[in-house]
DNA sequence: AAAAATCTTGACCGGTTGGTCAGACTGTGG
DNA sequence: CCACAGTCTGACCAACCGGTCAAGATTTTT
């Protein structure tokens, strides 16, 4: 009878094996870059023979392709907070909430994120078509209707879209630039949720919103 | 007697060889990453042979510091408006400006920046902990001195300033993002302006100032 | 005009990279 | 216990990369 004495099975292994691939990938590419990054590099982060990474994934671009949708995903996911809000204060609040603890907990798979979209997204473009087109022209629709309803100031729905997602990703991809700024170590926890509190403060003031 | 006849002399040749290179440069280190990049894509863009590059710059390491510390120069000349004014908003203001249009006139730039503060700045470092930690000190002097004088919202400067990279540079950075979400289209001119009156607007709101 | 200094370039090289593959190993179903 | 499908890996390879170099071309200096 097959039990799993150790964490060994057909199936318990290949998830594990996938599972480690794709963490020393994500950290990789964020640090090398697609272009910097080597098969052998991650192949000695994840302790595996750099044969196996082609067996689990056949080429570097369908590796770097998983790890772009897997962080694709966790953004996605974060827009839940949004939809679930109602007013502006909770929502956009929430929202900065979710996405600064994607930077803190995050910061590879942000890092990866924003060199595939600042590399003219060469693997990702019929999302960025498709999915996040519709995401955004929701979520605007949302702001706008905030607008309407004198809950905040209007201004334009887009550029404050760019604004969150700019400032709040802005803690994971020039995280090394702030650590330096911050006397070379990382932030706190309290000096995370001051930065959280600040962009929040800033940002809901900056659309009329009085807390 | 040496005329210059056709832009032919010694010195001007090579001025104008290594502007034509670091150029090219600039554009393939920004579209491919540093580790992407080759020094014969470089040439072909640049119309030169290969070997021709490894005269005026030894290593493809060299070419590189040197594209980097170009736009590290235009990004603190940004900072001038910033001195010279007497007041959070015209001081905050014209920053913004200033950071739009260089985000708007060098995208390579900037993102061969970003690049390399997300890769631990492997080449620059030095500069962060002298040069810009120095600049990041005397504006956050600049801003708790408006703060203090009741001028604006009391805000954290650091954070601030953050936010003004952030925001300004992302239209830079992600600029591909933007156009596919602007329907496959680069932002007109009047786009870049209402972009631009967009971040002024909620940031100098949020920090207090009424316009 | 000759000599010196600077510039240009095709050909070349050692090292590295992504990817392959034959065969060993191992859990699984009968 | 066996046969089979799935997993693992050392050895290998063609392609490509950064960098070198010698020899020629061009400009400057004497």
């Amino acid at each position: 009878m097959p039990r799993a004495q150790k964490p060994n099975s057909k199936k318990e292994r290949r998830q594990e094996s996938e599972k480690l691939i794709l963490e020393a990938a994500e950290k990789v590419f964020a640090e090398a870059g697609f272009g910097g990054a080597t098969m052998q590099l991650i192949a000695d982060m994840a302790g595996l023979p750099k044969a196996n990474l082609h067996y689990y994934f056949p080429t570097k671009e369908s590796l770097y392709r998983q790890v772009v949708q897997n962080i694709f995903q966790i953004w996605l996911e974060a827009a839940d907070v949004f939809d679930k809000a109602d007013g502006p204060a909770e929502g956009i609040g929430a929202y900065i909430d979710a996405k600064m603890d994607i930077s803190r907990r995050h910061p590879a798979g942000s890092k990866v994120w924003a060199s595939e979209v600042m590399h003219r997204a060469p693997v990702i473009q019929d999302y960025l078509e498709t999915t996040l087109m519709e995401w955004t022209e929701g979520r605007a629709a949302i702001i706008e209707r905030w607008i309407a309803e004198g809950r905040m100031e209007p201004v334009d729905p887009r550029h404050l879209l760019y604004m969150l997602w700019a400032t709040t990703q802005h803690y994971a991809d020039f995280n090394h630039q702030i650590e330096t700024l911050n006397g070379g170590t990382p932030l706190s926890d309290a000096q995370w949720d001051a930065a959280t509190q600040s962009v929040k403060e800033i940002i809901l003031r900056g659309i009329g919103i009085t807390t």
